[in-house]
DNA sequence: CTTTGTTCGTACGCTTTACTAACAAACATG
DNA sequence: CATGTTTGTTAGTAAAGCGTACGAACAAAG
């Protein structure tokens, strides 16, 4: 048969069910982003390099390289100065000049940040707007205006807006649950492409979070991004995909209960939650109330100790390669991360388990701005 | 542009990176898998059911069809009985009498059981060697010559072998480390295969039990599978696909520390791991030595709160729906699953998880054998 | 300066795939 | 019996990618 090697050389990995029908023009569309995907990651390479790269002929490479040409997302950069023997290749790139992003981060706590960003989410221009503790409509007015705003600022065509919301976001980009913003049911993505009449991508903002670490921020296709701000979340990618769950609200770990010695009270209620350790406005108020340089220490030492106890149970089912820490710098700073680390390893297997990474992120503040941007580069051209 | 929709509708899920191409012939693949599947799971229709199922035209299905037919593995049963209007419908089921699978459980503690399934999944034949402290080579000829004598059983072609295996299994069937069976980097895919020439799919056991329970057991499509036995692992079915993680040792919670207040010692040199607490041997030891029926239910009830307080951070980052359980009977019979699904919800966010199922396998014993046959189906047919 | 070999990009024809349109067969219903 | 409905098949068509072949452009060697 066809379907499957000889040798049954499938694995797990594809016991996967196919659930929609298959047509070539989607294969057709797959190549394409895949194509996109190489010359966006590896840089400038000519047709040829492309074939070779993805496996499919110079010919069909060629075809595709037209279309994106004519679609405005590549263009040919000239022939390539390195002297080869054979006629000298053409240059391709992704026009990266041809289109901006609007990328929004709405998880701070008391303002909206928002940017303009380049294709390679590099941020071009920023705005902030105060929040003023504005909540359910005026929240997304302010939203809305911020959002219009941006669309003003770019100057060239825009690929599309990308949103990292608090709380619990469908697949639709409907904000079922938020909080702080005082959200439930709303259809932030609807809104903002009525407002500005442009492609919209609305998700949780800790997994636009591993998203971006994911596609600027070097890591790998295993990852947890654990996101430290005013409350606790998280993001995972596994195998290069998106972890969203059953009711999306993967990664939502900020009220798990650490540990079996009980804890500080939370206001959801419960005693012991990560959000009691971990948040930053508890964290430093623990640290206001330190005595000395040691104390302080400890307090961040604790607080990492009870991230690991919490993760070892999440790395060992998961099997995971890398965790990257998103906090204020403040708070990476110290013993934290090493700690965490430290608890981590003695929680889990050596055998399996040493090798796992843990760090602080490099994207800074801007990490849900350009986790954004990869939100859109994700669902506009496929590429990530 | 045509690789998304204008609106945008591309959400976190679809962030997957293209990393080889698709080629027509692949879709034709998906497409066969896709009729294949809708019959197997829905059961016997017609070619114009099938392409109201499945969205392809009554033409193209009728082309899949024939294809199907030809290669043995569907057969017209007749016209439909139910008058209606119209041309009678020709109905079309699998073959279900065509083939069978093999189905290899390596994970008992002391001995190797195997059996011929149907398509279905039901055991036909079984068979089961003891161990005899068998280790290295002496286990994998055991192995060897279980599968070649349950060969011999099969009265039609053999479709595949599925091997459940204890340990880490890489991609490739090969066994990279378990300790009790004294296997390091054992090709078992590549002996099987070569001792029998046909198909062989490995695969470790808790992964393959939560395939079991995904395709027979009535499973969703993210579900958790924790197996009790000599000693504790998992298996993760998240979004439908089968999780391994970066080192293929997804699912090995079996060494991660439960809680913060010591425990029992572990063969692994740690205080506290969840085997300590859950592990059959040790739970029985603990029953055997109780004083009386009040203080054996407390010992499963702890052993259940153990669970609960390991499982509440995975629940959390995966949002898992469904959390199955697969043990001996009368480890589950008692106050074991109350008591890990109270502890879950108290130590995660009612409002996000208080829909967590969690119950027993209905599978019983078979679960790795039928778990086996499903990994055959999935390998081979696409089917899950 | 010429020859040789290499590489690049493209033109053409072919195969595969799934679609639309049309139709005959077979049945229920009025 | 006429009519409408459903089924499954037979064309013919559009899209996608491949293999082959070819001209163009260059480096290296004689």
């Amino acid at each position: 048969m066809s379907t499957s090697d000889a040798t049954g050389a499938t694995a797990l990995g594809r016991a996967l069910r196919p659930r929609t029908k298959l047509l070539p023009e989607h294969a057709r569309g797959h190549n394409r982003s895949l194509v996109l995907q190489t010359l966006f990651r590896e840089g400038a390479r000519s047709r040829a390099d492309l074939a070779r790269d993805t496996g499919l002929t110079r010919v069909t490479v060629s075809d595709l390289v037209a279309e994106l040409i004519a679609d405005g997302y590549v263009v040919e950069l000239g022939q390539r100065e390195d002297p080869r023997p054979g006629k000298p290749a053409t240059l391709l790139d992704i026009a990266r000049d041809a289109h901006q992003i609007i990328g929004v981060d709405l998880s701070q706590h008391d303002s909206f940040r928002g940017a303009v960003l380049s294709l390679d989410g590099e941020v071009v221009h920023r705005r902030e707007v105060p929040l003023d503790g504005a909540t359910g409509d005026d929240a997304l007015a302010k939203a809305t205006a911020l959002t219009r705003e941006l669309v003003g600022l770019a100057a060239v065509p825009v690929l599309g807006i990308g949103v990292g919301s608090p709380g619990i976001v469908d697949p639709a980009g409907r904000v079922q649950s938020a909080p702080n913003l005082g959200w439930a049911g709303v259809d932030l993505q609807g809104a903002l492409a009525a407002a500005t009449d442009l492609p919209v991508v609305v998700a949780n903002d800790a997994n636009v979070a591993a998203l971006a670490e994911h596609s600027f921020g070097g890591a790998s296709s295993d990852v947890m991004l654990v996101k430290i701000g005013h409350g606790v979340g998280a993001g995972l990618v596994i195998g290069g995909i998106a972890l969203h769950g059953s009711r999306w609200a993967a990664g939502e770990i900020g009220h798990v209960v650490v540990g079996t010695d009980g804890g500080p009270e939370c206001v959801c209620g419960k005693r012991g939650c990560l959000e009691t350790w971990l948040a930053a406005p508890r964290l430093d108020a623990a640290l206001d109330a330190a005595a000395d340089d040691a104390a302080r220490s400890e307090v961040l030492a604790q607080a990492g100790r009870r991230l690991g106890i919490a993760l070892a149970p999440v790395v060992g089912a998961l099997d995971l390669a890398e965790i990257v820490l998103s906090a204020p710098a403040h708070l990476l700073d110290g013993p934290l991360p090493a700690a965490t680390l430290e608890t981590l390893r003695s929680r889990t297997m050596a055998e399996f388990h040493d090798h796992v990474a843990l760090r602080g992120s490099g994207l800074g503040e801007d990490i849900v701005l350009r986790g954004s941007a990869a939100l859109v580069l994700a669902g506009r051209l496929g590429v990530s």
